[in-house]
DNA sequence: TCGTCAATTTACCAAGTGGTAAAAATTCAG
DNA sequence: CTGAATTTTTACCACTTGGTAAATTGACGA
C-alpha cells in the first residue's frame, strides 16, 4: 500500500486524533520539529526535504510516508503556528484594567519572541514573500480578531482609559517592535554589547515606550 | 573568448567606471532592476536565474555574460543597498535640534519604506535567514555608524534635550516600526481599511509615538 | 566597407530536488 | 509463535536549476 492511498494522511486537529501509534506520534513530532528548524531558517523554497529528513533522523522516503509532501508539512506548521500566534491577543481582557491589559500583551509578545524565535521567523518568512500559503488564514483568522480588539481599544480610548491613538497602528507597532528581536536577531547580536541580553533591555524599553504613549 | 576570462567582470565602484558601453550600462541596470524584483519577492534561494533573465528581457546565458553568477548579482544588490540604507541615519546632525533630528530621521525611514519596499524586503530576507552574505557588512558598515549615533543620542539625553531611554533599543524600535510597513505589507493590506493609505496613518502615528517617548 | 571586438543565441550538462514503486524489515495483536 | 499490517530501505526518475562551450550575430571605428 502506498502512502498516496493510505487514509492516515490527515493528522492533528481532526476528530479522531488518538489513533496515531506511538511510533507515528514520535516521528510526526520529530518531523515537525525538524521542519520548523529548516523552514524558519531558509524559507519555504530555500528548505529541502533532504535537510528536514536528516534533521529528523529519517530517510526522505520515510519522511514522505508521514506527510504528503513538502507543501503539506509547511501548511501544517503554519496552521499550528496561527493558534500560538493569536493567543496573546485573544487574552486581551475587556474587563481588565486597560493600560495594564495592553502592557501585559506587550510583555507576552516579547516573551514569545524570546521563547519561540523560530516560529516568529517562520511567520516572517511567509509574510515577507507574499503569504502565498497563509493569506486565507490572515483573512479568516487574524482579521476578525484584530477588528474585535481594535474596537475594544477604541472603546477604552473613548472612555478616556487610554490615550487616543490609531488602534490598528498601535497593534502594528507592538508586533513590529516585539517580533523584531526574533526576526532580526542576527543584526541585534552584531549591534548589541555582548555582555547584556537584548531581551531584558527590550522588555524594559518597550514598557517605557508604550506606557508613555498610552497613559491618558 | 568566454565570459569567465573577460576582464569586464568587476563592475561598479571600481576605479575605472566610465568604461561601460551604452549597451552594458543599459543591460546591467535592467538586470539589477529585475534581480531586485525577484530576490526581494522570493529570497536568494527562492529566486531563479531564469526568472531574473526573463524579467530583464534577456536570455540566461546572456545574463551570465554580464554577471559572474547568481551570487554575484545578489552581492552587488546588497552592496548598493547598504549605502542607501545607512544614509538616513548618517544625516542625523549633531548640531541640529535633538528632538527634531530624531523625528526627521523617523519620517525619512517611513518614506523609504514607502518608496523602496523592495529594498526593505531584500534586506529583511537576508537578515532573517542569518545574513550569510551580509554579516561582514553589518560589522564593518552598520556597527560603527550605530556606535557613533548612539553616543550622540546618549549625549543629547545627558544634556536633557531628549528623554533618557536606551539609545540602541530606540534605534531598533524605529527600524522595526518603519520597515514593518514594507516588510509585512501583505498583512497590513489585509488588515487595513481599503480606503486609507497605511503610510499616511503610519507617519502620523509614529510621530506621536516617538514624540511622546522622547520629549523631555 | 571591412575587420574586429562586443553581444547574443543555441545546444548542452551535472548536480540537486521533490517524489514514487516495490521490496525488505519490523511491529504487534491474537 | 505467526501472519497481517505497519514502518523503513533501496533503487529509481523526471524536472529544475545554475552554469558552460561554441557558434552566430551585431556594432562600430579605421
Amino acid at each position: 500500500m502506498t502512502q498516496s492511498e493510505t487514509p492516515i494522511a490527515a493528522p492533528a486537529e481532526q476528530s479522531g486524533e488518538k489513533k496515531l501509534s506511538r511510533i507515528q506520534q514520535r516521528n510526526r513530532t520529530r518531523i515537525m520539529e525538524a521542519a520548523l528548524d529548516v523552514f524558519s531558517a531558509h524559507g519555504f523554497r530555500g528548505a529541502t526535504l533532504d535537510q528536514i529528513a536528516k534533521a529528523a533522523g529519517l530517510s526522505k522516503p520515510n519522511l514522505l510516508y508521514y506527510f504528503d509532501g513538502k507543501e503539506a508539512i509547511h501548511v501544517m506548521l503554519l496552521n499550528r503556528l496561527m493558534e500560538t500566534w493569536l493567543n496573546p491577543l485573544q487574552e486581551l481582557d475587556p474587563n481588565g484594567d486597560p493600560l495594564e491589559e495592553v502592557m501585559g500583551y506587550i510583555h507576552r509578545k516579547v516573551q514569545m519572541s524570546r521563547e519561540f524565535p523560530r516560529e516568529s521567523r517562520l511567520f516572517a518568512n511567509e509574510i515577507l514573500q507574499g503569504a502565498p500559503r497563509m493569506k486565507p488564514h490572515l483573512e479568516s483568522g487574524l482579521k476578525p480578531l484584530v477588528d474585535e480588539k481594535t474596537a475594544l481599544l477604541r472603546q477604552w480610548m473613548d472612555e478616556g482609559k487610554l490615550a487616543a491613538v490609531d488602534p490598528r497602528h498601535l497593534l502594528y507597532s507592538i508586533w513590529a517592535t516585539t517580533q523584531h528581536y526574533a526576526d532580526f536577531e542576527v543584526q541585534i547580536d552584531v549591534l548589541s554589547p555582548s555582555d547584556e541580553d537584548p531581551f531584558e533591555g527590550a522588555d524594559a524599553y518597550l514598557d517605557t515606550l508604550f506606557r508613555k504613549l498610552l497613559t491618558p
